[in-house]
DNA sequence: GCCGAAGGTGAGCGCTCGCTTAGCGCGGAC
DNA sequence: GTCCGCGCTAAGCGAGCGCTCACCTTCGGC
């Protein structure tokens, strides 16, 4: 039902994705995957959407799993840039590790659509496709114990598990998907302010 | 797989679920939605893993979907009864606080496969059934918040918004069952401990 | 003007799904 | 011993699934 506007939120989605047809059915699947998950979303349902026969989904890709994971690889690598933007980015750690989670979780709450088919669906991938998402979440790990690293290094932060913050770190931001409602008292913006703040304090910075 | 130990990390689970072959049931739905999710777990999948034939559900229960309801009630009527203990228990706001974090990641982190449905599968319920659950969850809310606000009342927090905040640490915590592992590093104690210290961090406590 | 490739459709295959139905085995009442 | 009723099974129904196939259109190159 929401073709244009949801999507619109997100800057200049799915521009990589070629041909134009191919594009269509992959937003399709994105906007059905996230409202109804995978496992409950027919290859009809996708194609109907995209304003196209059942049989044309099966010109573009080879599967409906390669449809998911095409829509999961491209997410996470928008995901790690977001964060990788942020983490080499100058200034302060305290500087770096608010504009990570500010951005971060603007990208779950405005791109929700997405960001919900990408965090929440990895599941129904088969072992090899999880695998290779596996490897970008790790990487995305990487970055944002990177930051916090930083901090402690440099007397910023006080944080006594690093691994352990890091993990809770990301789990607040990448559950924003889940609860965030486009037509909710919050803009992506003020989500991201506050969980920016919460996430300072958590690690103990400016104290 | 995983039949008596994985689930025998909870408390004494589904005993208020009668006759036996029902509870057997139930327990094998649990499992089998907790790993595959409910729309990929089959009606002969959980019958075969309660050592029953496909048409025993139905003797039992209406529907797959009637399933999913009654796991998913008695599942957040068991975390609500696990922060209302948390809760009314004596002590300042700082104490009770940490024991509802602590004790309500424990049960995420432990009954995982449990809180997994409870938590993730909600979208897969009928309007009723999602409206009964969703009044459910404004209680689990209420119970956080009335902690939050006593201890902004007492002075011990430092709360800008108290609502937003609430919400975060719920979330924080909820998505615990997303991503613990079993066979990870942490045990559920583990990770309740240190979830307990972020969360009173982030409330401004003991500054 | 003709041709081949690219991109699309309508019909439908084989299969598995949630669920139903007819009937079997067996323990307790009398 | 007989019979009832409960708990269960074997078999299978109609529907909808992912996906394929035979065929049709459109269009640039020559």
């Amino acid at each position: 039902m929401t073709t244009a506007e949801e999507t619109a939120g997100e800057a200049q989605p799915w521009g990589e994705v070629t041909p134009d047809a191919a594009r269509r059915l992959l937003v399709a699947a994105v906007e059905a995957f996230a409202e109804r998950g995978y496992h409950a979303t027919t290859t009809r349902d996708i194609a109907g959407r995209a304003g196209m026969s059942p049989a044309a989904l099966y010109i573009h890709y080879k599967t409906k799993e390669e449809l998911l994971h095409r829509i999961s690889r491209i997410g996470h690598e928008k995901a790690l840039e977001i964060l990788r933007v942020a983490a080499r980015r100058e200034g302060s750690a305290t500087e770096r590790l608010a504009d990570a989670v500010s951005s971060f979780v603007r990208w779950h709450a405005g791109g929700r659509t997405t960001a919900r088919v990408v965090q929440y669906e990895l599941d129904s991938l088969g072992p090899d496709a999880r695998a290779e998402i596996l490897a970008l979440r790790r990487r995305v790990d990487a970055e944002v114990r990177g930051i916090v690293e930083d901090g402690v290094a440099s007397g910023e932060f006080d944080v006594a598990d690093v691994q352990g913050t890091t993990l809770a770190v990301l789990s607040l931001c990448i559950d924003v998907a889940r609860w965030f409602n486009v037509d909710g008292p919050r803009t992506p913006e003020e989500v991201g302010e506050l969980y920016a703040g919460l996430v300072l304090r958590m690690v103990g910075a400016g104290r």
